[in-house]
Formats: structure tokens, C-alpha cells, sequence
DNA sequence: ACCGAAACTTCACGGCGTATAGTTTCTGCA
DNA sequence: TGCAGAAACTATACGCCGTGAAGTTTCGGT
């Protein structure tokens, strides 16, 4: 009966809700993919009416953003851990570490990776900035921390190139300079660059594309990683 | 009066009403992305009921997976064309008049080039073995050609790949093989790392995911493009 | 005990794909 | 020339969707 005992429940009650609502949504994203994310839906499986969900998001597309924004932030996670737990000693390694984590979690979570990175659910128009900005800074930091390891290697690479700090975001650049204070321009494009590298493989495997072309889109990934780093000049082994 | 002048003026303007459902659904496409390829705003627009689009149609999906053959068709046709157009003699140009021809294709059509790589329109099913096979080939087979104008520098890049024919798609090889004989499988292997490397940069920029990071993509596609080449040893200049 | 706010329901509107049935219009043949 | 039949198209209806407005229930705080 205290006030904060009773404000309490209100709002631990309250966030209950909201978890479930969002439990319930990406459950029916994993089974029907983002299409099924729809409010109706939602109550049903709840028991509720539709309407009983504006009160704990604004509108559909405020859910869809609280969404991708989890999962983005779900995808950063996998890859950071993944980047964390291989040697900091052996850059081949953890470079291949961070793309295959970002590539299984891809297989593991394709609607996931549609909701992130493709046209999410019918109509939803993303908010200014883009729905998931912090996630989406912290994979490209964590790619930016590819980058710098391979640096070392793979600056002669970059000898002619013209990039400029005005040619990045500074928000981006924000979070990555200070974590690189060593690091010149041209390695945030080189950052990028690994971005579409392993973006492209990914996503196409993940619509389908390559299913219609290639039996093994592992093998070709595995290839991809090995030319990559071979290319970018990394020693392998410790 | 005619028995062929009558039966070719119903077809005539069966054939019309076809053509003009298709263009308003790419108008439709083009002002307001897939989603807003539905029957109903089609037949608005052409001053019929939604149900008159069946005579045509089986389904909705129908019309999109014709749809989705056009583009990618249209698609296919430019970067043939400026694959075509560049000197034979000098790949590291042909190949980036490939490149800069899709990415500009892509540019020009963004919402063209959703619904051919992206989830093209609200609960759509794509038939079996993909919307556009033909066109979907012919890409592939245009990739394929870069990959063999490289291969003469790039196969060193292989020495160590263990690809074999049964990686890839029997369909895909019996219009690869004919046309480039010699070619060994870790080529075609290249080929859908070339395509992987250019989609992903340009799929990063139509969805808007490069935009938040940099302000400029096309040095980054250069700079990508430039490498490549470097990497794949193919001689600039004539 | 009671007030007020929060949580939730009910009803309504317009949009969607599409199935069914009915209507108009045109073609080809006797 | 007249008419059967097919083709083109409309009307109506159903269940789905997001969402706004208004009404009802529930419950914490005084």
C-alpha cells in the first residue's frame, strides 16, 4: 500500500503488457514473417481488442519501430559478442568471427534481417534518422573495429584515395573516433565497403536469391572471408 | 470484318488494357513504392472496378510476378546494354560499366529494384523457382561474363578452392557453360561474389542504411570498383 | 466510500484481395 | 440479318487490415 509499492504494480503491470505485446509480435513475425505483424493479430493472440494496444503504443508503425530497434539491437549484440570472444591477437580470426555471427544470425533470424534491412511490413514509414539509430551506429562501429585491425595491413591498399572526415556522418564519427583516434578517413570506407561486402552475400542468400543459383552459399561465404583477408594483407594464425 | 481482322482487334485491345494495367501498376510503383501496387487504386486509376483486373489476371500475385519480370527484364537489358556498349578490349572498363550500370539502374528505379531484391509488396508469394527466372539468369550470366573476362588474372586468387560443378544450379550452367567453355566452377563462384560485393553497396543504398553513415556513396562505390579490379589483377588502360 | 485516471471494449469508416453472381457488349456463324 | 455464346465488366459480399470516437470497466489514492 505504499505509494511506490502501488505505482509499482501500476507500471510493472503496464510493462508486463508491453513486453508480451512485443514477445507476441516477434513470434508472429518468426512464424509469418513481417507481414504478420499486424495489431489485430496481436490482440487476438492475447486476448485483447486491437484498439486495447493504442494505449501502449501510439500507432502500428511506433510497435514496428520499438521492434526493429529490438532486433537490430539483438543482431549488434551477436556480432559484438562474437567479435569479443575470438582473440584479440589473431585479426583473421575475429574478422571471420564477426562476419559469420552477422551471417548465422541472418540464417537463424531471416525475418529478423527483413524487418531490419528490407521494406519491414506494408506501409510503415520509418521515423527521421531512421528507426534503429543506435543499433545501427553500433554495427558500423563494430565493423569500424574490422577495419582498424586490418589497417595496419591494409592501408597501402588506400594509398590514392581521396576520402574526407566530411564525407561520413558525424554522429557516426562521433562514437568512432574517439574508440580510433589513429584511424584516417579512409578506413571508415573501408568499413563500409566490408559492410556491403557481407551484406550483399547475406541478403541475397536470405531473399532467396542464391538458392536459384548455388547449392552452397556457405562455401562461397567461407570464400568470401578468405579472399577478404587475404586481400586486405591480414597475417593468418597467431 | 474479317475473321483474323475481328479475332485481332479483341486481341488488340486485350493486349492494350493488359499493357495499361501493367503501367499504371509500375506508375503506382514509382510514386509510391510496391505497396502501392493494389487492384483496387490500379482499377481507380483506369476508371474500372478492382474485379475487371481478373479477366487479365489470375491473381494479384500474378500481376506482380509479371510485374517483377518486366522490371528485372528492364534491369537485365541495361547492364547488357552497357556491357555491351564498353571496348572488349579493356575489361576493368567492361566491368565497370557493368557495375555503374546497375547501380544507376538501381538509383533511377529504387522502388524497381525493391520489388525485384526486396520483399516486393504486401504478403506476395513468388512462385516456384523464383518470379524471374529468365531475367534472374541473365544477370547471372552477365556476372558470369565478368567473371570470365578476370578469370585470365583472377584464377591465381583460387589456386586452393575446392568448387565444384555440383555447387551450383544445373539450370544456371547450361547457359553459363556453352558460352564460356573453358571456364572452370570457382568462376562461377566469383561471379556471385561479384554480384554479392555490388549488391550489397547498392541494396545498402536504396534501403537508406548508407545514407545515415555517409554522405557519399558514390565515392564509395568507386573506390569499391577501383579495387576490384586491382584485386582481380586486371590491367587498366588498353 | 468515492473520484479520477488508466485499461479496455464497442462501433464505425475506408482500404485491401477475391469469390460469386449478374449484366452488358461484342463476335462469329446460320 | 438475327441470334447464341463468349468475353468484358459491374455489383455485392466476406473477412482482413489500421485507426478514430465514444462508452464501459477496473482500480489505486485520498
Amino acid at each position: 500500500m505504499t505509494v511506490t509499492g502501488s505505482r509499482g504494480r501500476r507500471e510493472r503491470l503496464r510493462a508486463e503488457t508491453t513486453a508480451e505485446i512485443k514477445k507476441v509480435a516477434l513470434d508472429l513475425m518468426a512464424s509469418g514473417g513481417p507481414d504478420a505483424i499486424t495489431l489485430r493479430a496481436i490482440a487476438r493472440e492475447m486476448g485483447m481488442t486491437a484498439n486495447a494496444i493504442y494505449g501502449y503504443f501510439a500507432t502500428r508503425d511506433d510497435l514496428v519501430t520499438t521492434l526493429i530497434n529490438d532486433v537490430y539491437t539483438a543482431l549488434a549484440d551477436a556480432v559484438d559478442a562474437a567479435w569479443e570472444a575470438a582473440p584479440a591477437t589473431d585479426p583473421a580470426v575475429r574478422i571471420e568471427a564477426w562476419a559469420n555471427a552477422f551471417r548465422t544470425w541472418a540464417l537463424v533470424n531471416p525475418q529478423g534481417f527483413r524487418l531490419i534491412y528490407g521494406d519491414p511490413v506494408p506501409g510503415y514509414q520509418a521515423p527521421e534518422g531512421g528507426p534503429a539509430p543506435d543499433a545501427a551506429r553500433r554495427v558500423c562501429t563494430g565493423l569500424t573495429a574490422l577495419a582498424a585491425a586490418a589497417w595496419p595491413h591494409a592501408q597501402r591498399l588506400y594509398q590514392g584515395s581521396t576520402f574526407d572526415w566530411s564525407d561520413f556522418d558525424p554522429g557516426l564519427l562521433d562514437k568512432v573516433r574517439p574508440a580510433f583516434p589513429d584511424l584516417p578517413p579512409a578506413a571508415v570506407a573501408l568499413a563500409l565497403r566490408l559492410w556491403g561486402h557481407l551484406h550483399g552475400l547475406v541478403s541475397l542468400e536470405v531473399y532467396g536469391h542464391l538458392r536459384t543459383q548455388t547449392a552452397s552459399p556457405e562455401k562461397l561465404f567461407q570464400e568470401e572471408l578468405a579472399q577478404l583477408t587475404q586481400t586486405l594483407g591480414i597475417p593468418r594464425g597467431r
